[in-house]
RNA sequence: GGGUAGGUUCCCGAGUGGCCAAAGGGAGCAGACUGUAAAUCUGCCGUCGCAGACUUCGGUGGUUCGAAUCCACCCCUGCCCA
């Protein structure tokens, strides 16, 4: 029998190493490089499912964090399980809960055996550990569960990445133990702050354990993207050829760009949503506020080129009035389009891997989009 | 015609002698956003500018060291009465 969640790595771009595979899952097949949409509360902003079927999103990620406060994993289990739940029957990946630990800083203590949360919903007293990630995940039912980690900031000193790496690697294991599913894939993430011996370490060790999949944590939290370059520069050669690699956070077009070439699977981020909500979209010409004055008048698609929805029905000056005026239906149109432009993006991706064309797909892209301007 | 309440920077609206280029909203303009405490947040918003200077609070003329604020007259608007 095959095993629920087998990587096929099915190509390896002769000009850059970038990889082309297929991840099973036990709702469906995913094909990478991907990226996967981020819907935190069991919904991707503004977008429905069948909506984020049509412009070909294959996975989506949901927070373990934020249902566990809200519905309750036990009124999703009640459901059924997080599919059926949001009525979305393509595979699911949960985030641990691990990033909260970061990005609620204030809010949260951390000990060996876990981590104190005030929810920031209403101040209650919320205990996190693997243990209790897992749980809650295993409840939730996502194909893809992450293991509860310590996600540094930037910038962080030697000692306190090299704490919060190892205390990551321990609590791996506790998350190995505690699980109890077959059907749901556990990621280890690598962590390590800045420091490539750490990365490295962090990486050979969890390799060691054989998981299913590897996520790269604590990237893109503030520091210049170089410095990001080199970390995955730093893990290529050293997580397991194997494996799918999953780049948590990332990112922008040309994040997914260079960490495709540096290896990486699969990636999420809020980038694309949520800019999107703020009235900024992606284009051929880099990113757009759409909602500037200049577009006022400009009754030509958001850009040219794109075949989403959004593009193919509405104007510049017609979605620049929606968020002006507030109107719902401009956050979703935007949405809808920075979603697709990821989803084409990384398609374009892949077909340039089978064609040993990356580098080349990349020069252009630049050429075209610009470098700078994500 | 009589009475009454008012006219403030794009709009609404505070301010009733100096701490006022004038609170607070709104609108407008711009920027930020990368495992979502985000349909959020930040900045600008009379003119020129580094400091600082200059012109504004219906109009005109006064009082005062000093007026958006006090006085006189005029213009305009809402409401009530004839």
């Amino acid at each position: 029998m095959s095993k629920p969640f087998e990587f096929e790595l099915l190509h390896v771009c002769k000009q850059t190493g970038a990889r082309r595979g297929r991840l099973h899952t036990p709702h469906g097949v995913i094909e990478t490089p991907v990226y996967m949409p981020v819907g935190t509360q069991a919904s991707v902003k503004t977008v429905s499912p069948e909506e984020l079927k049509a412009l070909n999103a294959q996975i989506i990620l949901s927070n373990t964090y934020h249902l566990h406060l809200r519905p309750g994993e036990q009124l999703i289990a009640d459901a059924g399980d997080l599919h059926a739940f949001m009525n979305w029957d393509r595979p699911i990946l949960t985030d641990s809960g691990g990033f909260q630990v970061f990005s609620l800083a204030s809010l949260r203590k951390i000990t060996e055996q876990g981590v104190t949360f005030s929810s920031h919903l209403d101040g209650s007293r919320q205990f996190f550990s693997p243990e209790v990630s897992v749980g809650i995940q295993e409840k939730l039912g996502s194909d893809i569960a992450m293991q509860f980690d310590v996600c540094s900031a930037y910038p962080c000193e030697y000692a306190e990445a090299d704490k919060a790496m190892r205390r990551t690697v321990r609590w791996l294991t506790r998350c190995m133990d505690a699980k109890t599913r077959d059907d749901q894939a556990l990621f280890g993430i690598v962590q390590g702050a800045f420091y490539r011996d750490l990365r490295v370490e962090c990486a050979r060790q969890m390799a060691a354990l054989d998981l299913p999949g590897y996520g790269i944590g604590g990237l893109s939290v503030g520091e210049p993207k170089e410095i990001m370059y080199d970390i995955l520069d730093a893990l290529n050669p050293v997580m397991p050829q194997e494996k799918p690699r999953y780049l948590m956070g990332v990112g922008s077009p040309d994040c997914l760009i260079e960490g495709v070439l540096r290896g990486v699977d699969m990636f999420d981020c809020v980038l694309a949503t949520r800019v999107a909500r703020n009235g900024t979209v992606f284009t051929r010409s880099g990113r757009l506020v759409i909602r500037n004055a200049a577009y006022a008048r400009e009754f030509a698609p958001l850009d040219e080129t794109c075949d989403c929805y959004t593009c193919k029905n509405y104007t510049r000056a017609y979605v620049r009035h929606l968020l002006k005026a507030e109107e719902i239906f401009g956050l979703r149109l935007c949405s809808i389009h920075n979603l697709r432009f990821l989803t084409k993006l990384m398609e374009d991706i892949r077909s340039a891997i089978e064609q040993d064309a990356l580098r080349d797909f990349a020069e252009e892209f630049y050429a075209k989009h610009g470098r700078g301007n994500w």
